[in-house]
This record gives C-alpha cells, structure tokens and sequence, in this order.
RNA sequence: GGCGCCUUCGUCAAGUGGUUAAGACACCGCCCUCUCACGGCGGGUUCAAGGGUUCGAAUCCCUUAGGCGUCACCA
C-alpha cells in the first residue's frame, strides 16, 4: 500500500478563511492520523492575483493553527520547489508531450501560444469520491481547457494535476467547488497513464449574514478569517478545535473538546460531513469560553495582559480569575472592566431591583452605615472586606442580596460586573470606593 | 439556463430497515447564589414535501421543491 500524502494547496492571496483553514485541518489529520506525509504546496500561477508575503502569511497562520507541514516551501522535501511559478519547466514538458500524443494542441492568440487540452466529444467521464460515491458526468459538458496560459503558466486544472501526481499525493482533499471539473483531470491521468489519486471533495462552510440569510463563507459573511478572529481574542487551539467539529464528527463518541492531538487520534473520513456546515459564533464562544475556564490564573493573565495593562501584577492575577470565567474571546475584556477604570454616569434607575426589595431610598439608608464601617478598614485585602461586609450584613438583618445591590451599582453603576461587592472594592481600592460610594450616597439624597 | 452536489431541532450533529430519533450550542423554566458567570435539574423544537417498496422507513427507490457549486488564459 502506498503511502498516504495529502497536501493544502492554496493560492496567495493574503487572506485565510475559516473553509480552507478548515480544509488544510482535514488534510493534516487525515495524514497524521494515518502516519503519513502532510505537504504545503503554493498555487501561484495567477500573476495578477500575486500578493508579496502572501506565502508567509499562509505558512505563519498554519503554523498558529498548529498545522505543520511535512514538505513545503521554508519546510523542504524531495519533491521541491514547492512554489508552482518555480515548477514552469515541468508543466511545459508534459503540457508539450499532451500535444504529441494528440491530447492537446496549441492555440495562437495575441499574446502568444497556448496549450489546450482536447476533450472526448461524447461518452461521460467517472470517478469515485470517498463522500459522494461515483460522481458521473457527460464529457459534453467539458470544454477544451486551457492548460498552459500564453503567459507561460500552467491553469491550475493542469498544474494540480501534474504536482498532485509527481509529488506522489494519495488523497486529494478539496472543496466541492472542484468536483465538476475533477473529470478533466481524470482526463489528463488517463491520458498519463498515471494512476488515480483518492478524491474527497468537503462540503463548504458557510456564513451567516446579519439579515439572517446563509451563504458561503466571504469577507462579506461573517468576516471568518482566522486572522480576525485571533484579532478578536479567541485561542487559536479554541478556533481550530472548533473549525474541526464544523463539518467532522467523532465516531462513538461525544466528546467536543479536542487538543491536535486528540484530534489525529479520533480523526477519520467516514466522520465527515457531506452538507454544508453553518459558521455559529455562538457556538465558537462557548468553545472558546472553555478553553479559558481550563487556563491556571496565571496563564489566562499572560494572553490577556495587554486588554489590562493598567493594572499592577497581583491584580491581574486576580482580574484573571475573575474573567476566565465569564469571557468568550478577549476582546471582551475592555468593555467589562471599563467601569474600574472610569464610573459610568449615575443612574438612580439601578437602585431599584424588584428581587431584593431595593429602592433609592433603601439604598441611601445601607451605604451610609456601609460607608462607616469601610472607613475604618485598614487592611484592604479580601479576606477583611469579607469579613466586614458580612458582620454588616448580620447586624443589619436584610438578607445579603438586599446590602450587596446599593454597594454593587454605587461601585460601579452597572447591574452586572465581573465579581462580587468585595472583589469590586479590592480591586478598586479603598481611597477610589470610599469616593465611589461617598458621591453616589449624596446624589441619592439629593435626588430625593 | 445546462450539468453536478446537498437536505435530521434555530445552529453543529449521531443515526446506514424495527431507537422513547443521541449529544452539544442557543433558547425557556427552576435550584444554587453577592448581580453576571460557574454549577445542578428540567423543558420545547427536528427527519424539506409528495409518492412508492416493505409487516415495518430518517434510513431503499422515484418525483418535486429549496440551497449550494460549476460552466475563465481564477484557483
């Protein structure tokens, strides 16, 4: 049995959405999973399309992802250059030998020769796909191809078919968008003698657009790179076990939360999905909310660093294990802790909450004595302001709901906050929360 | 339009002739609680439609509909 080679072979274009990540996924832990060889190969062979530094941005967004070639580009490998535009020599001679066995012939334009390949007229061309079967189609619907441009490059319906087979892939793990014109490159290894590669054409991922509609993933949907969503604070082991279960399922078994590893060992074809698979960033957040909530303290304070760098170290710690908690991507974290840094303007409509029988008037009546008692803590830690507030709590004989809700909205005038009243206080600071409280108490009163 | 692929809860999905049609996210309710979160418990919602085949169909066949893709010197 030959060995299994699988290859990601994207153009540059400087942008990584979510389906080829995807699909780079899927051919490295089809190849992984099978001790193979996963191999990088660049599709430049559109001159126009060219982008500079495109191919570091694909070999660095892999390399994020935790993706790693086997053979590519920087990785080496017996079959290089792995660059198509390098390969030119190679697709000419055999483009050129398509023409002398009378599979191809040349074509004069303005811009020069081209090379296109013949198709049969009649009769229908098969091939097999591990997720679809047989897949037939009439070669009346082929055209002639162009194989090599007059430009001198080869098209990619050529230049695919050529590295595939040099560079011995055993599995072609695509888009379905290539599935109808797979026939013509059944075509051109018949025409080789070349013996077939296995095709696995992916179901697309899709987006879905604010009015609601569902489409296939673009700039326009969703805006699913993964460059963006790295930008917007998600893990990037968090996004790629997530793309993972967009479109693959584990075979007997529920598990969802999967590392690379994890991933290689349960992977397997019969596990994908041949509809298409909806990108749900709902989903994604609670994925990435349990990456967060696995991290030490410590950890989480170490990607999060810079969304609090005003803080001092102790209290970044502490904000940590208060935010771990409660954050689906880190870019949340600026919004949710803005309050520390900046009150928001009063609103006597927070000192009334239903639930706890609290009312503005109520609340004045608490923070007064609460003021007192916070005045004379000198030892501002946890563990004290704990301890205040709960005698406070006992001698009033409210229950502790009642007397947290004023000091919570005095502190930071808003409904939610990460953290209890004496995480608040703590990390505020006595001097800051005594003026907090002190300046929310006069206002009651004066809008009384 | 031709051709091709796809169709199980709102979303990801398990399921391959006999199941109470898993599980997860989301949603709703309850409990816990110092709000939120976390955690616990519970709930509703699904086999696109119509025909067959069969004792029996989400599972097999046909038709229809819808979605997606493709018809480039783009990949």
């Amino acid at each position: 049995m030959n060995r299994i080679r699988t290859r990601f072979a994207p153009s540059p274009t400087g942008y990584m959405h979510i389906g080829n990540l995807r699909t780079a996924l899927y051919a490295y832990l089809f190849a992984k999973s099978q001790g193979g060889d996963f191999i990088l190969r660049i599709e430049d062979t559109d001159r126009a399309r060219y982008v500079a530094d495109a191919v570091e941005f694909i070999e660095r967004t892999l390399a994020a992802a935790k993706i790693i070639p086997d053979e590519g580009p920087h990785h080496g490998g017996t079959f290089a250059p792995y660059v198509q535009s390098e390969r030119m020599d190679i697709y000419k001679k055999y483009a050129e030998q398509l023409v002398k066995d009378g599979h191809a012939y040349y074509e004069e334009t303005e811009n020069g020769v081209a090379i296109r390949q013949k198709m049969p007229r009649a009769g229908e061309t098969t091939f097999f796909d591990v997720l679809h079967g047989n897949i037939t189609i009439a070669n009346s619907e082929l055209e002639d191809q162009v194989l090599l441009k007059s430009d001198g490059m080869p098209t990619y319906n050529f230049a695919n078919v050529i590295d595939d087979h040099l560079m011995e892939i055993s599995h072609i793990i695509r888009g379905t968008e290539f599935i109808t014109s797979t026939p013509k490159h059944v075509l051109l290894y018949e025409f080789f003698g070349w013996e077939l590669p296995t095709f696995i054409h992916l179901a697309p991922v899709m987006g879905k657009a604010e009015d609601g509609t569902v489409s296939k993933l673009s700039k326009r949907h969703g805006a699913t790179s993964f460059n963006d969503l790295i930008e917007a604070g998600y893990l990037p082991e968090a996004i790629t076990n997530y793309v993972a279960l967009l479109g693959w399922s584990p075979k007997n078994s529920c598990q969802e939360i999967f590392s690379m590893d994890e991933l290689i060992k349960n992977f397997s074809l019969d596990g994908l999905s041949k509809s298409p698979a909806v990108f749900d960033y709902a989903k994604l957040d609670w994925m990435s909310g349990e990456y967060f909530k696995a991290m030490s303290d410590e950890d989480f304070a170490k990607v999060a660093d810079k969304y609090f760098a005003d803080f001092d170290a102790p209290r970044k710690i502490f904000l940590s294990s208060l935010l771990k908690t409660r954050v689906a991507k880190l870019s949340d974290i600026p919004d949710m802790i803005a309050f520390l840094k900046n009150l928001p303007p009063f609103d006597l409509e927070l000192f009334t909450n239903k639930r706890n029988k609290i009312t503005p008037q109520k609340s004045a009546e608490i923070l007064a004595p609460a003021i007192k008692i916070l005045e004379n803590v000198d030892d501002w830690t946890l563990d004290t302001l704990n301890e205040k507030i709960s005698a406070f709590v006992a001698d009033s004989g409210l229950k502790v709901g009642a007397i947290m809700w004023p000091l919570r909205i005095a502190l930071s005038m808003q409904k939610v906050t990460p953290g209890g009243v004496t995480e608040i206080l703590y990390l505020l600071g006595k001097k800051i929360s005594i003026e907090r409280l002190n300046d929310a108490l006069q206002k009651l009163k004066v809008d009384r």
